[in-house]
DNA sequence: CCAATACTTCGACCTCGCTCGAAGCATTCG
DNA sequence: CGAATGCTTCGAGCGAGGTCGAAGTATTGG
């Protein structure tokens, strides 16, 4: 039962506040600069280096250097969903162990994971599709049904082109943390999150993974997929 | 982006060595008590008393008192999740933060995985069912079908009877951390590893998750499931 | 080339929490 | 009842590591 010390390594890592805000930080799978990062989780530069150091060496982060800033973000999805796991267990927890969090309301509506989109409105979004048979969704992957394929085409989702020259899973579903029930992840995933923000139906919240849903957005998602409309 | 605090008291509670060995231990579903986690953890009963309160007081863990033995086991299936995330992490990680670990070679041909199996036995009898047709597996659950049915009833296994009584997921996929693909979990994941400890096709490894596979189960996994026999 | 910006390294401080010895309950067993 | 076992509480020691000021190294821009 040697395991321990492989996973307390990583989870000290993920055990101090700053590091754990940088890393919530980034799991929209942005890239942001050392400094931002530093803000965000309420320390001076050089703590956030010496923090972010530990997170790179650690491959839990990959860095990139760009003039003179250097840029971080998570350094694989698998480290995402490690984060979301322990989310998962932190909303189950004691209340005294999830004081009150500001934001956390927009954050359960709707949110970006990595390129796609999560949260209630993602899950709804999953369920619609799956109801109609526009999509399939098995456990380690998934396809978009002719059905689908026509549905998607009338929001604009080339669903042909995407799959000519994507390598990546082409349509998966991902485990929402706040939800506990799958969204749509991959690259069909991915399209519609760019095609909403294109369209004009969602907007991201400033120093946020939540977005907000737009007037037009609550009427295109409402049409579009059956959603209770919120305007 | 004010996550971080929130996931940061769970993952400082899985970064003490101590209790990530206490946490691996669990992982298995058994209950064992405060001694036994102390000895396994490396640690002084007072030591281990502390941590084990801590765990409990965060609801990671459950505990049960019988006579004069206090019985720990992991609160939920979420935890164990959770740790299996933070492993996935921790064996894609550089060489230093993983160093050698005796017996894991074990665990990843073979382990059990609360109640059901896992590791590349689990993952290969999982593909074959899926293969054959003889289960279906969603991301949310999935189901056993006709043929399937038979096939496992010359098992053993009456399905029948285990849908009857169950409220539990019935089948339902589960990530395996070493493999990175799913396996077979719920009701019929549990029934499938109950039996094969009923056939001596498995047997448990002292003091850990491992379990080896007999000569008779070489030979029993081949034929139900057209696996590779070892000897 | 000098100033400004972005980031890192060094060093010192200081707190937090892991650890175990000793002592104290609770339960069981002879 | 008294001894043994299982576990917890208390208290003190101590080391690891988070924090920031000061100084140092890149890179950009005027």
């Amino acid at each position: 039962m040697r395991a321990g010390p492989h996973i307390s390594q990583i989870a000290t890592l993920v055990g101090d506040p700053a590091r754990a805000n940088m890393l919530s930080a980034l799991m929209d799978g942005r890239a942001l600069t050392a400094t931002e990062l530093a803000y965000l989780a309420g320390v001076t530069p050089q703590t956030a280096s010496s923090h972010l150091s530990k997170l790179a060496e650690a491959e839990l982060l990959s860095q990139a250097k760009q003039g003179r800033h250097r840029y971080y973000r998570l350094a694989s999805p698998l480290v995402g969903q490690m984060l979301e796991s322990i989310m998962a267990v932190a909303e189950t927890g004691p209340a005294r162990y999830r004081p009150h969090w500001k934001g956390g309301e927009a954050l359960r509506a709707a949110r970006t994971c990595y390129d796609h989109l999560a949260g209630r409105l993602a899950v709804g979004i999953a369920d619609a599709l799956v109801a109609h048979g526009h999509i399939v969704l098995a456990d380690d992957g998934g396809e978009v049904t002719a059905a689908g394929q026509m549905h998607l085409a009338d929001l604009g989702i080339d669903i042909g082109a995407i799959a000519a020259r994507q390598r990546r899973a082409f349509c998966r579903p991902c485990l929402d943390w706040s939800e506990r029930r799958p969204h749509l992840a991959g690259a069909v995933g991915a399209a519609l999150c760019a095609r909403a923000f294109e369209l004009g139906w969602i907007e991201r919240i400033k120093d946020s993974r939540a977005v907000s849903v737009t007037r037009a957005g609550s009427h295109g998602f409402a049409q579009a997929f059956g959603l209770q409309p919120l305007y």
